[in-house]
RNA sequence: GCGCGCAUAGCUCAGUGGUAGAGCGUUUCGUUGACAUCGAAAAGGCCCCAGGUUCAAUCCCUGGUGCGCGCACCA
């Protein structure tokens, strides 16, 4: 007989049951006891997707932390080596946006006013303190990570392997610097990856211009500028007898030959079917300038504004040099008409909003359609590895439909620019050294070495005047000796040190035993909108590297939306704040809202009320305990199944028994809702409504209900792992140590088909009579007789007369057989119902 | 333009080739010795529309409608 609190209160257990998990070790797979460990101890790796160091956790991480804590821990007591490794990632240009925008704010300071080393110091006071905050987020979702391993994408070892990894692309030819149109952000003042950029839908001008025989048209007239090439369809009618020819136009800053040539990218149907190019700020374009030779001038520069090529235009921003420069094409009588309503997607960035801006700058790529040699013979490039690690079954992605997104993306991929002008992160590990011969003996002053410090791309190579510049280059993992060396001032993508993540903080380069145990990890678990970002370039880098898949399966939850289903958002002020809920209704119901009702890969709805919703299951949980502790004579640890007593208690073993083999295997099959509503509905609906009254009326169940106990704190420990820790800690920690390295249920006996469908027959008895009290609303207080009469059942329905009064149905039970089939109720003399089993 | 989803109770969502499920909400009862964060009971569904396959379709197939998403394009 011990008695808890009528009510859990999740506030006052939580951060010393952590305490308690966390100092025991157990979070560490070379601490976890040996006899808990099944026999081989076979591993099981989730690497936590990093958050960004930027700020504090939001629902996304929650749902991220409560799936993948729900694996780790059912592994964890199904007696396998568990690895959960936890980190953060610096997330390059985010963060140093974050901080950047802080300084402004405070101080009106930009980057350039601070310098590097200010900035970059400016950043790690910063992300030492988001760092902590959201290692106490981790901690109080409950989240058992290994600490002891845990870390930092700008770590030493993880920056080695950085650096390493680029050095055997490079020298394997995977990696590259050349000049390719680039998405520039003018505010973020760096190249951005093309899935990095965003499209906005909005309405513009939309231009027609005559543009000598022909009428074009755009919405950036700016770009326009020295546009020396028409392009029509080869079968286009109306333009057929220009094409081929060459044009003196009157155009922008004065007369301009130009040339129509036919090609089918163009749309006859579309507009005018007629488009100039201007391969320095379109894809579409610049592709064609390639496959043509057309020449490539830069119009718009780095800062956003018009180049010296724009003549009388140059040094206006974009946006100023298009008034500008439509006025004059109105002077000249150029501009045919003006659609006012043309809507179209401005392509933006991702973390700024701002328009991208496509441009020509020499940057770092990563080749991904290059041939390699894979091992001594095959050959192979990138994405072919990266497509067959899914393919071939190496890699299951799970919900299934997500393989056909990931072909798709994979298939389209383009080299991946690498290179990005922010400071905050890995250092390109390269380093150039000018070598000046002077073939006429004159100095050259001129070396275009810049830091980026004007936003223009680094490093242009400049040669003229006679004097012939040889610049050496050295890529490696450390500074090359001699003097003067200078390294890229440039960094890299953020999600190239991330592609790593699963090995890198394992140890890899050096071959440690973490990384021969844990690798291949077991799952990524993670949200599908960062399939792309992560998911795939962690595959592609991964198969590059080790040559073997980074995980095995990938789990993408979907996004948590508001009420209203619409994205939660910081601007909308529709956001649910996790600590907030933790605080108010416990990590438990946090968890459980996220997990129950959920399906893979599709968005859902979150709101208090559903939290508040599983806080009162918690509660139910909680108060199943406390009668079963107030009960039984001495709360014990109970393994092996009890003897069965009564027809209830062979229901009630049978019951449990398939409940934890089903909840057993969809958990294992990765069908965690389904496993939580399973559980759900026996702990509240079978177990508490039910066999609960039943030992009320019966007695005598001291042994099966701590089996219960024991067992069902076990199985919802995965799900809501304080609840049933402070619970175990109350009933048994004294003698039996940590619910989290308990044993799993298995073994279990057979179901008993026939008890459970006895039961049955004892429950609808039950509930038909209350039904029928309720219905010919007969007050509680009075005694009904009922006459129960059947073949087949009288003697179960007699042998359970009990039970049956004393359920709350407050009659007088007489059962007879007579000879009929199903049953008949009989309730006083001129009530009754035929009731059919 | 290419591709992928979704459509089931008032709301949020599960689900299955054979009588349709849960939670919340609603209604009616209830101070039963775990729990009012509770208990008992009830009402409430052409399972989007039209065809097809099938003995049988909410489920499978085709088409449509509505909503959402991704990718591409965006002269």
């Amino acid at each position: 007989m011990k008695e808890l609190p009528k009510a859990y209160e999740a506030k006052q257990y939580e951060n010393s049951i952590y305490k308690i998990w966390e100092e025991s070790g157990f979070f560490n797979p070379d601490n976890l006891p040996s006899e808990a460990l099944a026999k081989d101890g076979e591993p099981f790796t989730i690497s936590l997707p990093p958050p960004n160091a930027t700020g504090t956790l939001h629902l996304g991480h929650a749902t991220m932390l409560a799936l993948q804590d729900l694996m780790v821990r059912f592994n964890r007591l199904g007696g396998k080596k568990v690895l959960w490794l936890p980190g953060t990632d610096h997330a390059a240009i985010a963060t140093q946006n974050v901080v950047e925008k802080k300084i402004w704010e405070t101080e009106q300071k930009s980057r350039f006013d601070l310098g590097r080393e200010e900035l970059l110091r400016r950043i790690h006071e910063f992300v030492v303190g988001t760092q902590s905050t959201i290692q106490s987020q981790l901690r109080a979702m409950g989240a058992s990570c290994d600490w002891s391993r845990e870390r930092y994408t700008l770590d030493e070892g993880l920056s080695k392997a950085v650096a390493q990894v680029f050095v055997k692309m490079y020298n394997d030819g995977l990696i590259y610097r050349g000049k390719r149109i680039v998405n520039w952000c003018t505010r973020c003042g760096t190249t951005l990856a093309d899935d990095e950029v965003e499209y906005k839908e909005s309405v513009n001008k939309f231009y027609y211009l005559k543009y000598g025989p022909l009428i074009i048209g755009t919405a950036r007239p700016e770009t326009k500028v020295l546009d020396k090439i028409a392009i029509v369809h080869p079968d286009d009618e109306r333009y057929k007898e220009y094409v081929g020819r060459e044009f003196i136009i009157p155009w922008i800053l004065g007369d301009l030959k130009i040339k129509v040539v036919a090609d089918k990218v163009t749309e006859m149907g579309t507009g005018t079917g007629a488009m100039s190019i201007t391969p320095a700020h379109s894809f579409v374009d610049f592709e064609l300038a390639q496959k043509y030779g057309f020449e490539v001038v830069d119009i718009i520069g780095p800062d956003g504004k018009l180049t010296a090529s724009a003549g009388k235009f140059s040094g206006l921003k974009a946006k100023e040099a298009r008034a500008a420069i439509i006025e004059e094409l109105q002077v000249k009588g150029l501009v045919d008409h003006i659609d006012e309503n043309y809507k179209h997607n401005l392509s933006i960035c991702y973390r700024c909003s701002m328009p991208i801006e496509p441009m020509p700058l020499e940057q770092w790529f990563v080749a991904v359609d290059k041939p390699f040699k894979v091992g001594w013979f095959k050959k192979s490039t990138l994405k072919k590895l990266a497509l067959e690690a899914v393919r071939s079954g190496q890699i299951k992605i799970i919900p299934e439909k997500f393989e056909k997104v990931y072909y798709n993306w994979m298939e389209n991929l383009h080299d991946w620019c690498i290179s990005r002008q922010i400071w905050f992160g890995h250092r390109i590990p390269v380093w150039y050294r000018e070598k000046v011969d002077s073939l006429n003996n004159s100095p050259q002053p001129s070396l275009n070495l810049r830091e980026g410090d004007d936003g223009s791309p680094s490093y242009t190579k400049r040669g003229g005047g006679g004097v012939k510049i040889d610049r050496e280059i050295y890529v490696g993992v450390e500074k090359p000796a001699g003097e003067g060396w200078v390294q890229d001032p440039d960094t890299l993508d953020t999600w190239f040190s991330s592609s790593l993540w699963t090995f890198s903080t394992l140890g890899w380069p050096n071959q440690t035993l973490d990384l021969k145990t844990f690798h291949p990890t077991s799952v990524l678990e993670t949200g599908y909108d960062i399939i792309f970002f992560w998911v795939a370039r962690m595959i592609l880098m991964t198969k590059y590297v080790l040559n073997e898949v980074p995980f095995k399966t990938v789990y993408l939850h979907g996004m948590v939306r508001d009420k209203q289903g619409k994205k939660m958002s910081k601007s909308l002020g529709n956001g649910i704040d996790p600590i907030v809920m933790i605080e108010k209704y416990g990590a438990d119901a946090l968890r459980l809202s996220m997990i129950i009702g959920t399906t893979p890969g599709n968005d859902f709805r979150l709101y208090e009320e559903k939290i508040a919703g599983y806080r009162n299951f918690v509660n139910k949980l909680w108060n199943i305990s406390r009668y079963i502790l107030m009960t039984v004579k001495e709360p014990q640890v109970v393994e092996n199944v009890p003897e069965a007593k009564t027809l209830a208690d062979k229901w009630i073993l049978s019951r449990f028994s398939f409940v934890a083999n089903l909840v057993t295997e969809k958990i294992t099959k990765f069908e965690f809702s389904p496993a939580g509503e399973t559980l759900y509905d026996f702990t509240w609906g079978t177990l508490a409504d039910w066999y609960l009254e039943v030992a009320k009326v019966e007695g005598g169940k001291d042994e099966i209900l701590n089996y219960l106990l024991t067992q069902i704190l076990k199985l919802w420990h995965p799900f809501t792992p304080f609840v049933t820790e402070v619970l175990w800690q109350e009933a048994f920690g004294d003698k039996s140590g940590l619910l989290m390295v308990q044993g799993w249920p298995k073994d279990l006996p057979a179901r008993s088909e026939q008890s459970e469908k006895e039961f049955k027959v004892i429950q609808d008895v039950v509930t038909t009579i209350r039904n029928f009290r309720s219905e010919q609303k007969i007050e509680k207080e009075r005694l009904i007789d009922v006459v129960l009469t059947s073949k087949e059942f009288s003697a179960i329905i007699n042998s359970q007369k009990l039970i049956i009064e004393g359920l709350y149905t407050k009659v007088k039970l007489l059962v007879v057989d007579v000879g009929q089939e199903g049953l008949f109720i009989k309730i006083n003399d001129d009530l009754k119902i035929n009731y059919k089993i």
